[in-house]
DNA sequence: GGTGTCACGTA
DNA sequence: CGTACGTGACACCT
C-alpha cells in the first residue's frame, strides 16, 4: 500500500481529537479518577494514538495543539469559531494533562501563537512531504482536506468517537465533494462551515459548490464570473460576495510558519518508562498504562534493552568444588546478593552476583554452596529473602544471615508504594527496566533471566536503596529495618513453613449445615417475590428492591444504590409490617451471611497442604502503617463474631505431638497507646486502675460512679473511644449508635471534658503531619502523607483521619512485631518444641508441646508485655484451648 | 483473560 | 462523613 523506503510522518491535531473523545466518552460516566478528575479526552486520545503507531508504523510523530482560541482569525473575523459554547468544566484542564502523558512518551508537541494546530499540521506536512515523507495528518478539522496530495494523507474521525478514523486520500476527497483537495477550501468558503461560524453563500450548497468550482477553479474566478450566473444562487453570490471571500481568506492554512521543530526533529524516541507510570498512574489509568508500557517494551527491546542486558556481567556456572573460591573472590560490601531459584515448584539452582561478577550454582552444584548457605556471618542480600529462605529450606538447605531485603528496605522506606517485584524496583531505584519475559508466551520475545542475572540486578538495587537508607534523614528508617524487620524475616519464615493443623471434618460439616441454610433461604426469597434472581448480583437486587418492591432508594454508590447488610437493615426498618418485601430482605441478609461463610471454608479448604496443614503467606510491609497483612489465605479474618463464624474458627487445631494451641493478645491495646501519646492523665489512671476501661470512662463521662454505668453508657462510651483512633465524627457516631447527630456531638463534647488531651493529641498529630508530611510512631517508622495539603477537601480529610491513625496503628504493629522477636528468640533460647504459628495484629497463636505450657505462658506474657515501656501497662490474655475457638478467653 | 465494583470477614 | 487489610462473585472490558 505504502512505500516501504519512506519515512511516515504522523501528526495530530491535539486540541480537536481530545475534544471529540470528550463528547464521545463523558456519557458513559466511567473516566473518572477518585479524585474528580475527568480523563476521557486523555483516554480517548492516547488509545487513537496508540493504535495509529500500531497500524501505521510511524517513523516520526508530533501532536499540534491550539494555544487559545485567539489567532489571526479571531483578529480578522471577532465571530471566527464563536458559538461553540463554553468549554465543559469537565474538559478544562483535560489538554494538560494529555500534555504531560505526551511529554512522558517523549512524543514531541507544539504551539504557536496567534496560530491554531491546523496551521502547524500544514506546515509541518508540507516540508515533510518536500522531505520525502508520507505524511499522514490526524485532524478534525476539513480544512486540512486542502493538505492532501500524493504524499499527505488526512485521517478524519467519523461522527462516533475517535477510534474510526475514515482515510482521505485525492480520489476519496473528489467521492465525497467532486472536487479536488486543492479545491476543497473554494468549495468551503461558498458553502460555509457551521462548525467555525463562517456563514456561506445562501442556498449555495455542495453541489451548485461544485458545479461552478468545475468550471471556473476558484473562488476568485467563480467572483469575476459571477454576473453569469443566473438565478437566486447567483443573486446571493453577488450579494454575499465579500462572505465567500472572507471565509476563503480564513480557511486557507498557512503553510511556511516557523516552527521549533521540523519533521526529522519529530522522529520517534523511546518512552520515560517512569515518567509514563507516574502521570498515567495518578490518572488511574491502569489499562492505558499497560498498553503504553508495552509500545515502550517493543522500543526497548530495539534499543536500550540490549544496553542494559549487555551491561549485565558474564554469568559463569560454577561446579560444586568451585563455589567457595569464586565467593572468597569476591567484593560485595553489604553482601552477596542470592537469587534461588525454583521451577515447576523444583529447586532449580542459585544465583550469586556482586556489582560486577555473576555466578550461576546449578543444583548438581549445591554441595559446594550448602555451608555458605547456613553461614550466618556470610551476609547474603535478597530481593524477597522470606519465600526464599523457604524455597531453600523445602530443599533441605537452610539460609542463614540474610542481612539486607531489598524488598522489605524498599517498603519501610516508601511504605505506600511497595516493589511488587523486582523489576518493579530496579524500576524505581534504577530507572531503568529490568527485562521480564511473559511467561503465557510459547516462544518469549525476552528471554528470562538467568538467577545470576536477577542476583546482579539485586545486588545493584541493594546498593541504591541502602544508599538511601544510610543518609541521616532516614536514621528512624534504618532503625526500623536494622532492628525489627530484618530479624522478623526468619521468624516468619518458620511460621510460613510450620502453618497451622486444620480438622477439615469440622470445616465440612459446617459447609453442609451453611449449604443446607442457604438453599432455605434463597427458596425463601424466592417465594417472596415470585421468581428467581441472582441473590449475589448487587444489580439484580437494585431491581427487585427499588423497581419491583419499590422500596426508598439507599446510599448512592458508583453504579446505584447500595444493597450493604446496613441498607438492607434500614430498608428492613421502614416497612412498618411483615410483607413480601420484609421476607425478601431477611431470607437475602440471612443467605448473605451463609453464603459468605461457605465461601470461607471453600477457600479454606483448598488451601490445605498435604501435611494438613494451612501455610499463609505474610507480608511484612503489606500495610502502610506498619502492619503485616496475610494472604493465601488471608488467615488475618477467619471469623469471630458469630456463633456459625466460630465454627469455622473451631477447625484450627493442635496438630499431632502437641497437646493444645494458645492464644495470647494485647488488651486494647490501641486505646492504650493513644492514652501514652496523649499523655492524657484521666485515660492513663484508667488503665493503671486495671479495672474495665470503658466503665471507667463512661463513669466520668456520666458523672456516674462505676457501678451506675449502664449497658447502653458503656456501649456509647466503648464506641466513642474506639471510634476516636479512626478519625470518626459525629455523623458517623451517630450512625453507629442510631442516635442523633446532636446526641453524638454531645456526648463527644462530655467525652473531651474529661479526656480533653486526647482531642489535643488527636488535632496535634495532623498539625505535625501537616508541616513534616509526615506521621511517625513510637518506634520512628514513618508514612508519609502527600494529600494533607491537597485543595481537595475529600482527599485531605480522609489523609487526616488515615493520619491521625497512623501512629496509633504503626506504633501497635510496631510492639507485637517486637514482642514477636523477643518470644521468638526466648523459644529459641529455651529449646522449646512449641511453636508461634499465626499472628493477628494483636494476637499470636502458638502450638504448644507437651509440657511446655506454664514456660510458654510465662515467655510470650512477659515478652509481650514488655516490647515497649509505657505510660500505661501493657496487659496480655493468655487462653488454651484445643482449637483456636476454645483457646479465646 | 483481565479489571473494577461491591460486599464483607478481621483487628 | 471510621483506620488497616484480602478475597470472591459479578459485570464489563478487550
Amino acid at each position: 500500500m505504502s512505500d516501504p523506503q519512506k519515512p511516515t510522518l504522523l501528526i495530530i491535531d491535539g486540541h480537536s481529537l481530545a475534544f471529540r473523545a470528550f463528547f464521545a466518552l463523558v456519557q458513559t460516566g466511567n473516566f473518572i479518577t477518585d479524585e474528580g478528575q475527568h480523563t476521557e479526552a486523555v483516554y480517548g486520545f492516547l488509545s487513537m494514538m496508540l493504535r495509529l503507531l500500531k497500524d501505521e508504523e510511524p517513523t516520526h510523530l508530533g501532536v499540534a495543539f491550539d494555544l487559545s482560541r485567539k489567532s489571526f482569525r479571531t483578529d480578522e473575523y471577532a465571530e471566527y469559531k464563536e458559538g461553540r459554547g463554553e468549554t465543559p468544566p469537565e474538559f478544562s484542564g483535560q489538554v494538560g494533562l494529555l500534555q504531560d502523558a505526551l511529554t512522558a512518551m517523549n512524543v514531541t508537541w507544539i504551539t504557536k501563537e496567534d496560530y491554531e494546530a491546523d496551521d502547524i499540521l500544514a506546515t509541518l506536512a508540507a516540508q515533510g512531504a518536500q522531505q520525502g515523507f508520507r505524511v499522514l495528518v490526524v485532524s478534525g478539522d476539513r480544512d486540512s482536506f486542502q493538505l492532501i496530495d500524493d504524499d499527505v494523507t488526512v485521517l478524519y474521525p467519523s461522527a462516533m468517537g475517535v477510534t474510526e478514523l475514515k482515510r482521505y486520500d485525492a480520489q476519496a476527497v473528489f467521492d465525497k465533494y467532486k472536487v479536488w483537495p486543492h479545491q476543497y477550501p473554494e468549495l468551503a468558503a461558498l458553502v460555509g462551515e457551521k462548525a467555525d461560524n463562517l456563514p456561506g453563500i445562501d442556498k449555495v450548497g455542495p453541489v451548485t459548490a461544485a458545479k461552478w468550482i468545475a468550471q471556473w477553479g476558484t473562488v476568485d474566478e467563480i467572483l469575476a464570473h459571477a454576473d453569469e450566473i443566473k438565478g437566486v444562487a447567483g443573486n446571493n453570490l453577488r450579494e454575499q460576495r465579500d462572505r465567500a471571500e472572507r471565509n476563503r481568506r480564513l480557511n486557507a492554512l498557512v503553510r511556511d510558519l516557523d516552527l521549533p521543530y521540523g519533521p526529522v526533529d519529530l522522529a520517534r524516541r523511546p518512552i520515560d518508562e517512569v515518567a509514563v507510570r507516574e502521570v498515567l498512574g495518578a490518572l488511574q489509568m491502569r489499562t492505558m498504562l499497560d498498553r503504553v508500557l508495552k509500545l515502550g517494551q517493543t522500543d526497548a527491546a530495539a534499543t536500550s534493552g540490549a544496553i542494559a542486558r549487555s551491561a549485565a556481567p558474564e554469568v559463569r556456572t560454577l561446579a560444586a568444588d568451585e563455589v567457595a573460591a569464586w565467593i572468597a573472590a569476591q567484593d560485595a560490601p553489604l553482601g552477596l546478593a542470592v537469587s534461588v531459584e525454583v521451577e515447576g515448584g523444583e529447586f532449580a539452582g542459585v544465583g550469586l552476583s556482586s556489582l560486577t561478577a555473576s555466578a550461576h550454582v546449578p543444583v548438581t552444584a549445591l554441595d559446594g554452596l550448602r555451608d555458605w548457605l547456613a553461614d550466618v556471618s556470610a551476609p547474603k542480600v535478597f530481593f524477597g529473602a522470606k519465600r526464599q529462605l523457604e524455597d531453600a529450606e523445602h530443599a533441605g538447605l537452610t539460609i542463614r544471615g540474610a542481612v539486607h531485603d531489598t524488598r522489605v528496605m524498599g517498603g519501610i522506606l516508601s511504605p505506600t508504594r511497595v516493589p511488587a517485584t523486582l523489576g518493579d524496583q530496579v524500576l524505581g531505584a534504577l530507572e531503568e527496566s529490568m527485562p521480564v519475559s511473559d511467561p503465557n508466551q510459547l516462544v518469549p520475545e525476552v528471554p528470562a533471566l538467568g538467577p545470576a542475572t536477577e542476583a546482579w540486578y539485586v545486588a545493584r538495587v541493594a546498593d541504591a536503596v541502602n544508599a538511601t537508607l544510610a543518609t541521616e534523614v532516614n536514621a528512624n528508617a534504618r532503625r526500623v529495618y536494622d532492628e525489627i524487620e530484618l530479624p522478623l524475616i526468619p521468624v516468619l519464615a518458620g511460621m510460613e513453613l510450620d502453618g497451622v493443623a486444620i480438622d477439615r471434618g469440622v470445616l465440612a460439616g459446617q459447609r453442609e449445615v451453611l449449604e443446607k441454610g442457604a438453599e432455605t433461604y434463597r427458596t425463601a426469597a424466592f417465594a417472596a417475590i415470585g421468581h428467581e434472581v441472582n441473590l449475589g448480583s448487587p444489580k439484580q437486587l437494585q431491581t427487585v428492591l427499588f423497581d419491583e418492591l419499590k422500596l426508598p432508594p439507599t446510599r448512592k454508590t458508583k453504579t446505584g444504590y447500595s444493597t450493604d447488610a446496613d441498607s438492607l437493615a434500614d430498608l428492613l426498618e421502614s416497612i412498618e409490617e411483615e410483607n413480601e418485601g420484609s421476607i425478601f430482605l431477611q431470607s437475602l441478609l440471612r443467605h448473605r451471611d451463609a453464603t459468605k461463610l461457605k465461601q470461607m471454608i471453600e477457600t479454606l479448604e483448598k488451601s490445605i497442604g498435604s501435611d494438613g496443614r494451612i501455610h499463609t503467606t505474610y507480608d511484612q510491609v503489606g500495610a502502610a502503617t506498619g502492619r503485616m497483612s496475610s494472604n493465601d489465605p488471608n488467615l488475618q479474618n477467619i471469623p469471630v463474631r458469630s456463633e456459625e463464624g466460630r465454627r469455622i474458627r473451631s477447625a484450627f487445631i493442635a496438630g499431632e505431638g502437641f497437646e493444645s494451641l494458645l492464644t495470647a493478645d494485647y488488651s486494647q491495646i490501641e486505646m492504650r497507646i493513644m492514652a501514652h501519646l496523649s499523655g492524657d492523665a484521666g485515660l492513663i489512671e484508667a488503665f493503671r486502675e486495671g479495672e474495665d476501661l470503658h466503665r471507667y470512662v463512661g463513669s466520668h463521662v456520666f458523672g456516674v460512679a462505676p457501678g451506675d454505668v449502664t449497658p447502653a453508657m458503656r456501649n456509647k462510651v466503648k464506641a466513642m473511644s474506639y471510634g476516636l483512633a479512626y478519625g470518626l465524627g459525629p455523623f458517623g457516631l451517630a450512625k453507629q449508635l442510631r442516635i442523633t447527630q446532636a446526641e453524638a456531638r454531645q456526648l463527644m463534647t462530655d467525652y473531651f471534658e474529661r479526656f480533653g488531651r486526647v482531642r489535643d493529641y488527636l488535632r496535634d498529630v495532623v498539625q505535625q503531619a501537616k508541616s513534616d508530611g509526615y506521621t511517625e510512631t513510637i518506634f520512628g517508622r514513618r508514612r508519609p502523607f502527600p494529600d494533607l495539603n491537597s485543595p481537595n477537601r475529600v482527599l485531605r480529610d480522609n489523609a487526616e483521619r488515615a493520619a491521625l491513625n497512623s501512629p496509633i496503628q504503626g506504633s501497635a504493629a510496631d510492639i507485637m512485631k517486637i514482642a514477636m522477636l523477643g518470644v521468638a528468640a526466648d523459644m529459641a533460647q529455651a529449646r522449646l518444641g512449641s511453636r508461634m504459628l499465626l499472628q493477628v495484629h494483636d494476637e499470636l497463636i502458638f502450638e504448644v508441646a507437651p509440657g511446655e505450657r506454664k514456660q510458654l505462658e510465662e515467655i510470650v506474657t512477659r515478652r509481650m508485655s514488655t516490647a515497649a515501656t509505657l505510660d500505661v501497662p501493657l496487659t496480655v490474655q493468655v487462653g488454651i484451648g484445643p482449637d483456636w475457638d476454645a483457646a479465646a478467653h
